[in-house]
DNA sequence: TTGTCCATGTAAACAGTTACATGATTGA
DNA sequence: TCAATCATGTAACTGTTTACATGGACAA
C-alpha cells in the first residue's frame, strides 16, 4: 500500500523514471521505504491507469526508450491525503529479537549475534552521518530540487523534516549500539560464555 | 519464514494449541513476532508434515476437539540452527516516516502526527513496564515454565535474555517519545503552525 | 571489445491480511 | 440464556521476493 505513496512522494519533487525510483530506494529514500524494480514497474503502470502519474517517453541515444513519470494533480491530492492521515503502525516483527530470546539453548552464539547487531548499526550510523552532512551542506541533489520548488517559508520546513527524520534514524542506530554494548557487558558478567 | 521459528520457540517452552500461540502473539511474544490465526493453523499443519512438531488431540467437555502441538527433536534442532545463525535484517519500511518527510505540503497535520507518535510509544512504554515488572516478580507464567525447564546455570540466562529484549523495546519506546518531543519543539520554533 | 551501468519488463512462489464459516465451553 | 472466550479451519486477495529475460549507452 505504501509503495504507492513512496513513489508519489518521490515524484512530488520532480519527474523520474522507474530506474530513478529504484536508485533512490537504494540510497536516500531507501531509509524509509524500499522496493525491487520488479515491484516498481507494475506499480507505475497501475498508477498511470489510476491517473495518479503521467508517463511520457523519450529516446536516449539511438534506440533506448525511457519512460519518465510525473505526478498529476490527482496524485498530489492523494499524497496530501496520505501525509495528513493518522499514522498506521505495522505489526511487530523482529526476527533478530526472536533469535535472541530463544538463544538460551545456544548461548555460544550470543556474543557473535550481539556483535553483528553492533556492527550493523555502526555501519548505518556512518552512512547516516554522511547523509546528514550532505543535507546540511546542501549537496543532496534531490532534496535541493524539492527545496527549490518551495516558497521561502516552506524551504526550511522541507529541510527540517528531512533532518529530523534522518536524525531519528541516527538516534535509533545509536540506541541499538548502546543496547548491544549493555547486553555484551551483561553476558560477560553473567555467563561463562 | 520466521513465523515457523516463532512457533518453534514458543513450543520449545512447552506444548500448546494453535489458539495458545495466537493468544501469545497478542501478548508477550507479540512484541517480537505476530501472526493471525489464519496463518498459524496452516503453518502448524505444514510443520507437522515436516516433522518439526507433533500433534495430538484431546477432547474438552462433550465435543470440543483440541489439538496440542509439541516440538520434536528435529524441531529443536532447526530452532537451534536459527538462533545460532547470523541475523538477517529486513528492508527498511516505515510508512510513518514517509508521511513525515512528505508532509512539507500539509504542515497543518504535523503536530497531530507527532502527538500520535508520542502517544503510541507512551502506551507501549506503559505496557512494557508491566511486562518487565511481571518478569522481575516471576509472575510471567510462560517464562517461569521455560526457566523451570532449565538447569541452574541456564535459568538466569533465560530470564536475562528476556529482560534485555524487553528492556531494548522499552529503550526504543523512550527514544521515540524523546524524538517526537524534540520534533514538536522544533516545529514550535520554526513554523507558524 | 568488454565491463559497468542504464533501462524495462514478466512469472512463479512465498508471506501476510481480510473475510468467510462454524461451533463448543464457561461463567454470570 | 446470553456474552465472552475458546477453538479450528478455508478462500480470496494483496504485497513482496526471486528468478527469468532482454537489450542499449558509455567509457576505458
Amino acid at each position: 500500500m505504501s509503495l504507492k505513496f513512496a513513489i508519489l512522494g518521490y515524484l512530488s519533487t520532480g519527474p523520474g523514471t522507474g530506474w530513478d525510483i529504484s536508485r533512490q530506494f537504494d540510497t536516500g529514500l531507501g531509509w524509509f521505504w524500499t522496493a525491487r524494480h520488479s515491484q516498481i514497474y507494475p506499480e507505475l503502470k497501475r498508477m498511470t491507469q489510476d491517473g495518479l502519474v503521467e508517463r511520457d517517453s523519450e529516446t536516449v541515444g539511438e534506440a533506448l526508450e525511457r519512460f519518465s513519470y510525473s505526478i498529476t494533480d490527482r496524485g498530489r491530492a492523494l499524497l496530501a491525503e496520505f501525509t495528513a492521515s493518522a499514522p498506521v503502525y505495522p505489526p511487530n516483527r523482529d526476527a533478530e529479537r526472536l533469535q535472541f530470546i530463544f538463544a538460551d539453548d545456544t548461548p555460544e552464539a550470543l556474543r557473535a549475534h550481539l556483535e553483528a547487531h553492533r556492527e550493523r548499526h555502526t555501519r548505518r550510523r556512518t552512512q547516516l552521518l554522511e547523509i546528514l552532512d550532505a543535507l546540511r551542506a546542501n549537496t543532496h541533489e534531490r532534496i535541493n530540487l524539492r527545496v527549490a520548488n518551495r516558497r521561502a517559508e516552506g524551504k526550511s520546513l522541507t529541510l527540517g523534516l528531512r533532518e529530523l527524520a534522518y536524525q531519528g534514524e541516527l538516534q535509533r542506530a545509536d540506541l541499538e549500539i548502546e543496547w548491544a554494548d549493555g547486553a555484551l557487558d551483561w553476558l560477560s558478567d553473567n555467563t561463562s560464555y
